[in-house]
RNA sequence: GGCCGGGUGGCAGAGUGGCUAUGCAGCGGACUGCAAAUCCGCGUACGUCGGUUCAAUUCCGGCCUCGGCCUCCA
């Protein structure tokens, strides 16, 4: 079967083919390093990585970059009212990044780069645009004249004409087209800057995506990710530049998920519904826990649907893990390593541009089947499968016992849990049910639930 | 106003021109000292009005409705 991707540029979906047989190379637009990453910011980082994942299996070689944006006014306007230096905020901020998109279980990109190690590559794009005459300076800042690309728009289908229409802001004067875009801006003494043929000054937004892809990826590659919103106008424009610059088709598959909403409205501080990952890692019994729970909470709709994020869809997420588990802690005992392979039709799911939620239904099967399973072959086959499964969506990693015992601060320790069931064994033993029965019930009260199996007892918490 | 994406059973959420999505919740049964977990069974959903078709939730059109974008928010 092959890969098939909806492309944005072209609103269908397509059968996937790298330029190069068996190397891919992807870009994905990375977070603007100001502060802690929202839910809204984890989406992409995590659909993404299972097309990551997804197409490591498919293919010998990935390339896949993802930039780090540390110049941008909202830093500048951080640093500002908070008095740290810029460097500072976002040397933390970026390795705030990293945990938490560690803690969802995300692979780190091949490539990283820093729009400020970038500079020159992007003063170099510039110089090219203004030679070709798609660019020109104006005070000191450099603008792109959209005028000067027949199909600027394409991708995000929209008119010259109407954008102007619509556009809300006033238009600086020095721009000869209201939709041109600054590529360069001058800087005061208190800003970041750099030295350019036009002065002082910082790069415009888009610049720097074109710019680190043309570095790390060349002039034309495989897939470009990022969410639905940036689709205007920065796709937009790092086409329009990269394209102009290079004389060469840019990106050859647009690929953007959906908007994050919050109990059916959108994120915003203002509606107090505003979560950063951390928070909720911060909520969870522990954070290995509860960062596999976000995962599958954002994967269990399609990335290109709108997403609604729910205090149900995460203890629902939380819930469809204890049962994939349990299924897994039935087999602890069992060796699945001859049998470590996705089954046809998880595979299937997701080269269906990305199917998660259906992947996610076949994991549901699987482990029904492993469930089910009698023979010891069964058993491993079915284990194998599943982990494989979950392995490929980036979830299952964690040892069965370490799941169901993940500790909150506060509560019952093991031990003391572990006494309870031997004093509940004894009990029950001398046929002494109420005294059993209300040691479950003790340890239930304290978030401990207990199951009888033919092995002896076993507990989990939550 | 322009462009785009939705409206599926109690809930979440896939998908399909005729055949069970899946899970959660609910009900019944098996198992269990009782539970829990697990397994089995059940409940026959597709905004609305038309059209195409032997057949539409699935294609086409109108309408209603929700949401997003329209110069720097992933």
């Amino acid at each position: 079967m092959p890969l098939v991707l909806y492309n944005t540029l072209t609103r269908a979906k397509e059968a996937f083919e790298p330029l190069v047989p068996g190397h891919v190379g992807m870009y994905v637009c990375g977070p603007t390093v100001y502060d802690r990453a929202h839910i809204g910011n984890a989406r992409p980082v995590i659909v993404f990585d299972v097309l990551y994942r997804l197409l490591r299996t498919l293919y010998p070689s990935v390339r896949y970059v993802r930039n780090i944006t540390d110049v941008d006014d909202k830093i500048n306007q951080r640093a500002k009212d908070s008095g740290e230096p810029i460097a500072a905020i976002t040397e933390r901020t970026t390795r705030m990044f990293h945990e938490d998109m560690a803690a969802l279980n995300c692979l780190p990109p091949d490539v990283e780069p820093r729009a400020t190690a970038h500079v020159a590559q992007m003063i170099a794009m510039i110089e090219t645009l203004i030679a070709k005459g798609h660019a020109y300076a104006a005070e000191g800042h450099v603008l792109f004249a959209v005028a000067s690309m027949s199909d600027y728009g394409r991708l995000s289908r929209r008119s010259q004409d109407e954008m102007i229409a619509g556009a809300r802001v006033e238009v600086a004067p020095y721009k000869r087209d209201a939709g041109d875009f600054v590529l360069w801006k001058p800087s005061t003494d208190d800003l970041p800057g750099w030295d350019s043929p036009w002065g002082r000054g910082r790069p415009g937004w888009h610049i720097e995506c074109s710019a680190m892809s043309l570095q790390h990826l060349g002039q034309t590659f495989d897939i470009h990710g990022g969410g639905q919103d940036l689709v205007f106008p920065h796709h937009e424009n790092e086409i329009a530049q990269s394209t102009c610059a290079n004389g060469a088709p840019f990106a050859r598959v647009w690929l953007h998920n959906g908007w994050l909403m919050v109990e059916g409205e959108k994120m915003s501080k203002s509606l107090g519904n505003f979560f950063t990952v951390r928070d909720l890692l911060d909520q969870a019994a522990d954070e290995k826990q509860g960062g596999e729970a976000i995962r599958l909470a954002m994967l269990s709709t399609h990335y290109h649907q709108p997403f609604d994020w729910t205090a149900d869809g995460l203890r629902q997420a939380k819930a469809t893990l204890d049962r994939l588990y349990t299924a897994l802690r039935g087999v602890a005992g069992i060796d699945s390593n001859g049998y470590h392979q996705v089954p046809i039709d998880v595979l299937a799911a997701l080269e269906d541009d990305i199917n998660t939620p259906l992947a996610i239904s076949h994991l549901h099967e699987l482990a029904t089947a492993l469930n089910k399973a009698a023979g010891l072959e069964d058993k491993a086959r079915h284990k194998g499968a599943l982990l494989a499964s979950g392995h490929l969506l980036g979830v299952l990693f964690q040892d069965p016992e370490a799941w169901f015992k993940a500790a909150p601060a506060g509560g019952l320790a093991d031990a003391e849990i572990e006494a309870m069931i031997a004093a509940r064994a004894e009990a029950r033993k001398a046929r002494n049910f109420a005294e059993a029965d209300r040691i479950r019930a003790a340890l239930l009260e304290q978030g401990v639930a207990l199951e009888d199996g033919a092995g002896g007892t076993s507990w989990k918490r939550g």
